[in-house]
DNA sequence: GTTTAGCACTCTCATGCTTAGAGTGCTAAA
DNA sequence: TTTAGCACTCTAAGCATGAGAGTGCTAAAC
């Protein structure tokens, strides 16, 4: 168990290090901070706090720099929880209420205030629906045997999937064939669609019950939509990632939507998470993720429509900063989510 | 004007600088190339090509590294144009046969194919119409005064937007509208619905015929939609981008969307432009632009529906290949929104 | 018992120097 | 016109040196 003086210190010199990225000394400290202690005595406690497993040395005698373990420590225990100044939550909230009517906009906008608050990489996945129900669905003819499925779920997302039928169909019959689906499949989801089918003998009815099942469960999957993203370029500056072969593995990670999808399944996705996720290093599951942290948080109606959003910089990143961004972020999709989602009609109440 | 054997010294120049990286020297090249006169001469070629501009040395007494009028020239006069190998061509082609029902796919996996492919940065934008024209209107209360509007153009491009009318409207009435609009709008653009709403004396229709003109002259936008990127990790494999100063000078360049808006309005998206663009360095226009060079090309079918791909790299990049995919992709790209666009209905055959 | 001054020791990094090597341009001969 | 020869130039790599920052230990001071 750490003394009071020695977290003190430890916060002291992780804070310094974010600053600096330079290892920290124990003269160094005294002076920055008027210290009225020696560095001496502060030379014994970083001693100590090396013996935890706090802090490390880049090499014998040189200043310390935190381990992973010591980032983990003064997230957890250290760092104190601060909010985004006021006037630049307002600036934020004011972008996002001129955007209001677009969420494509949401997202990008979400994106780039990420991206310039935090000073990282930025990501938001679309809005998924989870258990996606159906509000309105049209079938457009193209040519022949293709057909434009459109699908309007309730929350208001919209999906389009061109469909190939057994055979041409004409556009009357296929609207005929949305009309009834409107009626009798709206507010089902998928199953229920697929329960429906089964039971259907007309064979284009059939079909098209099938595939629309097909497709709105698609619309479950995590990745399913668009990954925004934002402030590559911001993790280039950062000196950790001067060699070049550090800064491709943490931008790589960031393109490869698989690798995204394991850690996004790991985090903020598990069924019982909730808040902000902070990723310090690999956490020895991620080995290409080793210089780097990522602050994740979903957002959205858990059980009716959420996404996930983080911001990716090295671990040497203002954690503070970082997670009251995305706390920040988060609440404000969760909030435009909310809005749109409990207004859209009275059935949808719960 | 260039003797025969400048120009043959002048291609393996290139050649071998853009396979190493590293400045040509005379002896080197006739080593590596076993060609039967002496360095000496070789030597003396190459002042020449210096003097003429095509060549130069990064310091007294090095090799030399092509300028970029060496690589216009290279490009323009030297470079033998090759296709993609049949059988890679047969991948990518079933890889898009595969995809052939999601136009979204479609452009993800031509950003994939041209970065893998070109050893670059990759980027395509999505299909945007030209002169959209209305194929059907779906219009979606969702709560208040908030609509959802669904526009199908014909090409089968879907866009939606969320509208906000003067006072709440019931769906009811909304699907009479919109039944409405499809029947006397079908087939205009968006100057046709403007003009429609200028002669309309009802409120409600009046406002979504100039909501509608309005979202439908938004298409024409060249980057309204999606940017799709790839590969943006080969980049900085580059040994030119080993510096992350410059490295991320190059990859902002496909972060920022007013750079990209316009380097295109510039090249593929003038009015008389058509096949494959190569913009090398900055071409005095661009200066962040100055250590890469673009392949760019638009596709699509020109007046109709168009959009643009391209590939960002080094200027030490291998242009013949890099050249070579990306009108394979764009032909590809074209072709398929060809065969969707011309089969539409019998009404759009031109 | 804790804190601190003092000091020897260690390691990196910047600097300067030297050298090997690659490449050039020029000249004169083939 | 081509080529061999050669002096010259410049870089990159290696090495030694020294300054500087920082440590850990010991013994004295509080």
């Amino acid at each position: 168990m750490l003394t009071e003086r020695q977290k003190f210190i430890l916060a002291l010199i992780i804070r310094e290090y974010i600053d600096t990225a330079q290892p920290v000394g124990s003269t160094h400290i005294v002076k920055r901070y008027n210290l009225d202690v020696s560095s001496a005595t502060v030379r014994n406690e970083m001693a100590a706090l090396t013996e935890y497993g706090y802090l490390e040395q880049p090499y014998t005698s040189a200043g310390r720099i935190p381990t992973e373990d010591g980032y983990r420590y003064f997230v957890g225990e250290l760092m104190d929880q601060t909010n985004l100044p006021l006037p630049v939550q307002r600036t934020i909230q004011h972008q996002f209420y001129q955007a209001r009517n677009d969420v494509d906009q949401w997202m990008r906008l979400a994106a780039s205030v990420l991206a310039h608050q935090a000073q990282g990489a930025s990501l938001v996945t679309s809005l998924h629906p989870e258990n996606a129900r159906l509000k309105h669905i049209e079938l457009i003819a193209t040519r022949g045997r293709q057909v434009l499925m459109v699908l309007v779920l309730e929350g208001g997302e919209v999906h389009q999937q061109m469909l190939m039928l057994a055979e041409p169909v004409a556009q009357e019959k296929l609207s005929v064939v949305a009309n009834w689906l409107n009626h009798i499949g709206k507010g089902l989801d998928a199953k229920g669609i697929a329960t429906l089918s089964s039971m259907e003998t007309d064979e284009l009815k059939k079909d098209i019950l099938i595939l629309t099942s097909k497709e709105m469960e698609k619309t479950d999957e995590v990745l399913a939509g668009e990954i925004y993203r934002d402030g590559l370029t911001n993790v280039l500056a950062e000196p950790e990632f001067s060699e070049p072969g550090r800064a491709r593995k943490a931008l790589r990670l960031l393109e490869e939507r698989s690798f995204l999808e394991d850690i996004l399944s790991h985090t903020v996705l598990k069924s019982d998470s909730s808040g902000v996720h902070v990723l310090i290093g690999g956490e020895n599951m991620w080995e290409d993720l080793g210089d780097c942290s990522v602050v994740l948080s979903r957002y959205g109606v858990p059980g009716v429509a959420t996404g996930a959003l983080g911001v990716l910089g090295p671990k040497r990143m203002p954690y503070a900063r970082t997670i009251s961004t995305v706390r920040f972020v988060s609440d404000i999709l969760s909030n435009l989510v909310i809005e749109t989602l409990t207004d859209v009609g009275e059935e949808n109440n719960r």
